[in-house]
RNA sequence: GCGCUCGUAGCUCAAUGGAUAGAGUACUGGCCUCCGAAGCCAGGGGUUGUGGGUUCGAUCCCCGCCGAGCGCGCCA
């Protein structure tokens, strides 16, 4: 079973154990059980060390099928497994697992493998699959708050751990500049400025509150005086009757708007626009100070401008899913599992929301994404039956789309929950959380739950215990590493040729054991849009150098030690470099 | 009422259908003459909400119940 000199193939960077296992396996298979040969090998890395390296359940599966005791197929699978330089020892355990254990050189090969392909060690094979995450895509009728950030966070680091794992990734921010939202912020800025010249109209409560609402008030003032000012009671007279001086209701808003509209004429578009253009710009300062990038910012409005979302709602015209009701246009969606139709053209002839997303989806088909994940607010969780029936009504392939859904944020402070509300102006914005906590420790706070899991940020806490945050932890241990290698002030690029037989302690093949995991941690978490596993390695991966670190001393007498402790140290730092950068988060030198 | 997402240690959270369900935090006790103590080591802590089912094996898959959040508009 176990040969004696390993040949030079583990020693090459390529060397991959999982298959070379894998193999092992399937020629024990071929050999027990012929007509089961293409039955799938799993080898999985075992929680406990006991269990070896690697672990296989094949005995198990097959052990129906051959109508044998489980335990009994394990031992005739073992009796015929070729002899290999990576096997020290192979076990039947438990209830059939075939454990494996690896030879310290099959351990420690990973450290070569590492240090080879530097910042590339981890990175998936190129998979010529074009992807696109759409995330944010908060509407810009106001700074971003926490609840924005988390989608961020998770789209971003979800996107560049696609991007490794081999995919062609775009990332993307649609921004919603069409709709009835915009028509409320350009109406509150302007309501607030007729304040500034001491035309007061009662500011509905409906309409936006934020400081940063008054501010571009005071903006226009400074930029273009009373050119947009009329008597609050040529507004008011604008208002149909019933809302002259009623309550804050939405059809209050919609008679201002159409007083903005009447009175401003074609500085209505001005107005708009400013709003628009301001607090885009804002919303993109945030994002990139947040570390966040998008190759693509969609406008909404340019599916209108293009006809693309006629020409959408044509098309399921013609196909037949669309009726007339009540003067509007609606949309069979029933007819795709969704609990209702949804109107996609008003009675007043304004297309819904839902319209230009059809067409948008669409567009995104057309360009030729094989996949398109959207990261949208679980409280938009309702809406996925509809997009994607109508899609199925389009024509297109419904399941080329993935809804990756985050769930909410709950801040508290004093050990109160925050109350927020985006219209009232009264939350928390994702710039003043980061000038709270940090960028570092924001990122990886967020991405350490399930973007499926709700989330309760204890403000206090992150601030008063900030030192304690897991980030830290991390980074800790790569500045550790940077901090020993100084002292050392040898060639890191020679340690890449060290010779790793020193390895010997438990410790030290754990932690190679950890980073050999690294590559296939990439692709499981890309497999399941899963970034926050990645977080969880990476502390683990920490806690393995710790651990390591306190046991044994690096900067030993006995050169070939040192230098094999030190290749093992640089190759962690190496894969805590990959990790982090992937999250957004620095990797400090020194702390 | 219907639908979606959840329910795991005191708290915050993990766990491709696998073995004795794991971390952090909090608590208790140890470790700096030594490469960074933002660190390490040890300890107690659990009927995985609940009752069934599928499976050799279920925290995971299916059904019922209980509880939580969200959604159910010709808003976005």
């Amino acid at each position: 079973m176990v040969s004696s000199s390993a040949p030079a193939g583990i020693a090459s960077a390529s060397f991959d154990v999982r298959q070379h296992l894998a193999g092992l396996l399937r020629t024990a298979l071929v050999s027990v059980a012929p007509e089961q040969g293409h039955a799938e090998i799993i080898l999985e890395r075992p929680k406990q060390a006991s269990h070896g390296d690697f672990a296989s359940n094949l005995a198990m599966q097959l052990a129906r099928e051959l109508k044998t005791n489980p335990r009994q197929v394990a031992e005739r699978l073992v009796r015929e497994l070729p002899a290999s330089f990576a096997v020290a020892k192979v076990d039947v355990a438990g209830a059939g697992f075939i454990n494996f254990t690896l030879t310290p050189a099959a351990r420690t090969a990973v450290v070569r493998a590492v240090l080879a392909a530097g910042h590339n060690f981890g990175r998936g094979p190129a998979k010529r699959l074009r992807l696109q995450v759409e995330f944010v895509s908060a509407n810009p009728t106001g700074p971003l708050h926490v609840g924005h950030g988390r989608g961020a966070a998770y789209g971003a680091s979800l996107a560049s751990l696609l991007a490794f794992a081999g995919f062609e990734v775009t990332r993307e921010y649609y921004v919603n500049d069409a709709g009835r939202q915009m028509d409320i912020l350009a109406v509150s800025t302007w309501l607030r400025y007729l304040e500034l010249f001491d035309e007061p109209m009662p500011f509905p409560a409906n309409a936006y509150q934020g400081g940063y609402v008054r501010e571009m008030a005071e903006q226009v003032k400074q930029a273009h005086g009373d050119r947009y000012v009329h008597p609050a009671e040529a507004v008011i007279a604008c208002l149909p009757p019933d809302q002259g001086s009623g309550e804050d209701t939405e059809a209050r808003l919609d008679g201002l708007i159409l007083a903005g509209k009447d009175l401003l004429g074609e500085d209505w578009a001005y107005m708009h626009d400013h709003v628009l253009t301001e607090q885009l710009a804002d919303c993109r300062a945030d994002l990139e100070q947040f570390g966040v990038h998008f190759d693509v910012w969609f406008s909404e409005r340019s599916l209108f401008e293009t006809g693309m979302v006629a020409r959408a709602v044509a098309a399921l015209e013609k196909s037949g899913h669309i009726y007339l009701q009540d003067g509007a246009k609606w949309f069979s969606s029933t007819a795709f599992g969704d609990e209702k139709d949804r109107v996609v053209q008003r009675d007043n002839g304004l297309y819904t929301y839902f319209a230009s997303d059809i067409a948008y989806h669409l567009n995104k088909f057309e360009r030729g994404f094989d996949k398109v994940i959207d990261v949208w607010g679980a409280d938009h969780h309702g809406y996925i039956p509809r997009v994607k029936g109508a899609l199925s009504a389009s024509g297109a392939d419904a399941e080329r789309l993935d809804v990756a859904l985050v769930q909410f944020v709950s801040l508290f402070r004093n050990g109160q929950k925050v109350a927020m509300s985006t219209r009232s102006g009264d939350y928390v914005t994702l710039r003043q959380l980061c000038a709270e906590v940090g960028n570092d420790a924001c990122r990886f706070f967020y991405m350490l739950r399930k973007c499926d899991q709700a989330l309760d940020f204890d403000l206090d806490l992150a601030k008063s215990q900030s030192n304690d945050n897991p980030v830290y932890y991390v980074q800790y241990a790569h500045a550790r590493i940077c901090s020993v290698l100084a002292q050392w002030d040898g060639d890191e690029a020679a340690l890449a040729r060290a010779d790793l037989a020193p390895l010997l302690h438990e410790r030290e093949h754990a932690l190679c054991a950890r980073l050999a995991e690294f590559p296939e941690l990439i692709q499981l978490a890309a497999r399941d849009y899963g970034p926050h596993a990645l977080a969880f390695y990476l502390k683990d991966l920490a806690g393995d150098f710790h651990g390591w670190y306190n046991a044994e001393r690096l900067l030993v007498d006995a050169q070939a030690t040192r230098e094999a402790r030190l290749a093992l140290a640089l190759a962690t730092r190496q894969v805590l470099q990959n990790g982090l950068s992937l999250l957004g988060v620095s990797q400090p030198v020194s702390m």
